[in-house]
Parts: structure tokens; sequence; C-alpha cells
DNA sequence: CAAAGTCTCGTCCATAAGGACGAGACGATT
DNA sequence: AATCGTCTCGTCCTTATGGACGAGACTTTG
């Protein structure tokens, strides 16, 4: 069975040997640190059985990345593996042709479990994420923002203000504020700094 | 020999396990996913001969999971884990009295290397980290903030207006707009969430 | 095609924020 | 006793922020 890892942590992928290794005791596990790596070495070995991809990595990342190794590795499964459980991503990502997710704060056995769903041809989801969004029991607040908004929220975090912001991301003042007006309201602030202060808890960026 | 590892990502952890078993046959290895598990922790056991900080957790995040982490194990060396090599942040960590840091990019190798120093009582930067910086951290600034400074400053942080930090601390807006503009000259902020941040980043409460 | 969402920019207005002064009260230091 | 630092509060002023509208252009989706 071949595998193939791509995450940018060494260590955390001699982690992943071990627990892939109970997986079955003939795996073939490659690794690598970045999608461009594994496109490389997708010019030598066409297919995997499962191929693993971190969902925060340098270069090419999150859904680009995957999209890009979707293009590498048609035939192959893919599960994504990501630290922060980010609900959208996920869905996205399982719409853009993943066939699973797995946490890394989970449990081995919960990602073995997961793992050898997508081997056998299912998809992965796990429960406490499907879940959120089906019955629409939200736990943790999953908010809607625009990629516009993220970018002027990135900014809005920097310490910026509305003008200077404006420059950087070339729009009027206005439009600026525009946006922050739209992040409070998604993000239940008062003021930039609240707006700060919960983009950076709730990991937003 | 007693070891505490402090990250979310429990795979990481189990790989880590892997690695750490490497320094010494007899280790107790100990783990929690939040600095608030170890502070629990610390109730039963005070001290250990290493701690391992992840730098991004939820919660208590950074420089302030160390600085409660220094209070929970005032006696035990702490080392900071990171899949961000940031210079600035790893400084201030050691200026903050972490004995050392490691990546998690690094090879294991890199890694025991780097903890069998701390643990024999010497500090650990990477050389491409340190060297970076000319001859070593510089152990520079250190802000002069009234206590009532703070106080204004710990308030500004939770994203409170002048107005209501006038409230909850008994003194006319006025007095707080002073406060504030001090402890802008002395932190070179030029707004409020540029202060908060830097005030996080920085941990000056 | 139509509807929905996004991005853009504008106006008007009230309030918050921030800078630059002065000044009195209080305690500790010299 | 005199000085220094801190805390307190005030005024005057400019700029930044935030809310509440409307509205056109553009893309995506049904």
């Amino acid at each position: 069975m071949k595998l193939l890892v791509v995450d940018d942590h060494l260590l955390f992928r001699e982690g992943l040997r071990h627990i892939l290794l109970r997986l079955d005791q003939t795996v073939d596990i490659h690794e690598c640190g970045t999608v461009q790596d594994a496109i490389e070495i997708a010019k030598q070995i066409t297919e995997f059985d499962l191929v693993l991809l971190d969902m925060q990595l340098p270069g090419l990342q999150g859904l680009e990345g995957l999209h890009a190794l979707k293009g590498a590795f048609p035939t192959s499964p893919i599960t994504l593996i990501s630290g922060v459980a980010d609900q959208r991503a996920i869905a996205e990502g399982i719409r853009s042709g993943a066939q699973g997710f797995v946490s890394k704060s989970g449990s081995a056995e919960d990602m073995l479990n997961g793992l050898r769903k997508v081997i056998n041809g299912e998809h992965h989801i796990p429960p406490e994420i499907s879940n959120s969004q089906g019955d629409g029991i939200r736990l943790d607040q999953t908010y809607h923002l625009t990629p516009r908004q993220i970018e002027v929220l990135a900014q809005l975090c920097e310490g910026h203000s509305n003008k200077e912001i404006g420059r950087t991301l070339c729009m009027s003042e206005n439009t600026v504020r525009c946006h922050v007006a739209s992040v409070f309201r998604a993000l239940g602030a008062k003021s930039r700094t609240e707006a700060a202060i919960l983009a950076k808890r709730k990991g937003l960026l």
C-alpha cells in the first residue's frame, strides 16, 4: 500500500509514520513538505492509495494546494489534515474533491478509523463537524467572512488605520469603513480593538 | 526523568513521545493540551526536568502562556516549540525566561540535542536563528509603565473604550486619556489597537 | 434570465480617540 | 524644605471611528 504525506513539519511526519504503520505492516510511506514537492513526486509515482495533505503549508496552501494536488494525483483519494477544524474550509475541501478530513487534535485511533474508511472508498468527516452542519447545533461560532473582509481584518489586526488599510489594499477609505462595519457585525465586535482580539483568539486569519 | 509536553495536537504529542524516548529510557512523560491543563497538573506535580511548550495554543497563547507556565513551574526549565520560527517571538521568549527553543520543522536529532542542552542547564537556540541576530539575543526593551498605566492597558487590551475604562477603574475619562497617551508614548504605539497587540506580544500584562 | 452576493464608493452625522497644553494633590526621596 | 514622580482632572482642538443609509458594477448561482 502506497501512502503520501504532505506536511511541512518533519517531526509531525515522523509521528504520523508511527501511526500509519498500524494501518498495514506493508505500507510504503512517501513524504514531502510542500505541494510543489508532491507534484515532483507525481512525475515518478502517479498513483497512491492515499494522500494526506496538511492544510497549513508554506507556498501552495489550503484549498489551492488541494486543487493542485488533485491535478497531480487525479485518481488518488486525498484526506485533509489540519490543526484547526475550520468547518467552512473542510466543507469546501470535501466539495472540491477531498475524500475526508482528520484533525491533528484527534486520537490516533480516530485518525486510523477515518483513513481506513477513505482507503475503502468511503468519505470521512468527523462527527463533531458534520453534526454542526446538519442539525445546525453550532457549538463554536463559524463566522462568515468574505475574502475582502478577511484582508481588511488582517490589516486591522496589524493596528493600521482605515486610511492606511485603504492605501495598502487599493480601495477608498469609505470602502474600508464598509468592510470594517461588516466585520464588526459578523464578529459582534463594538470596536476595532475588540475585533482584533476576537480575530486573533478565534484564529480567523 | 519527568517531562511535561504542552501541545494541543494529540498526534504531534504522540510523535514527540517517540522522539523523547530516545532521550532516556526511563523518561516519565506527562502531556496536556493547554496551559490551563498544565496549571492543573502543577497542583499535583510541582517540578519537571523539562517542560515543552507549543507557542500556538488555544486559550493562553504565546508569551502569555509562557508567563503563566513560568508561574506554575518556577523551577522547571521551559523549552518553546513552534512550527513558525518567529525570531522576535523567540527572542522575547528567551528574555521572558524560556531556556530554549526548538523548531517543529527540524530533525529529531536537532531537537534531542537541543533538549539535552536545556536539561543540562544550558540555553539552546538554533544557530540559524541566533546567527541572524548577530552575536546572540539582545536583551533590550524594558518598558517603564506605572501601575496605573498597566491597569489602563489591561482594560484597553480587553477592547474597552476610554469611557468604560474610566467607569471600571473609577477615574474620569480625561484621566484615562492621559494614561492611554502615556502608554502610547512608552510603547511607541500609534493607536489603541496597536498598543493592545504590542502588549500581548511583549507579554506586558 | 433573474436573484443573490460581493465589492466598490459616496454622503451625512454623532461620537470616540488622540495630541497638547496647564494645574492641583499626594507621597517618597534627597 | 524642595524636588521628583505619579495620579488626577480640566480645556481646546483635530482627526479617526462607526453607523445608516443609497447605489452602481460585477460574478455566481439557481
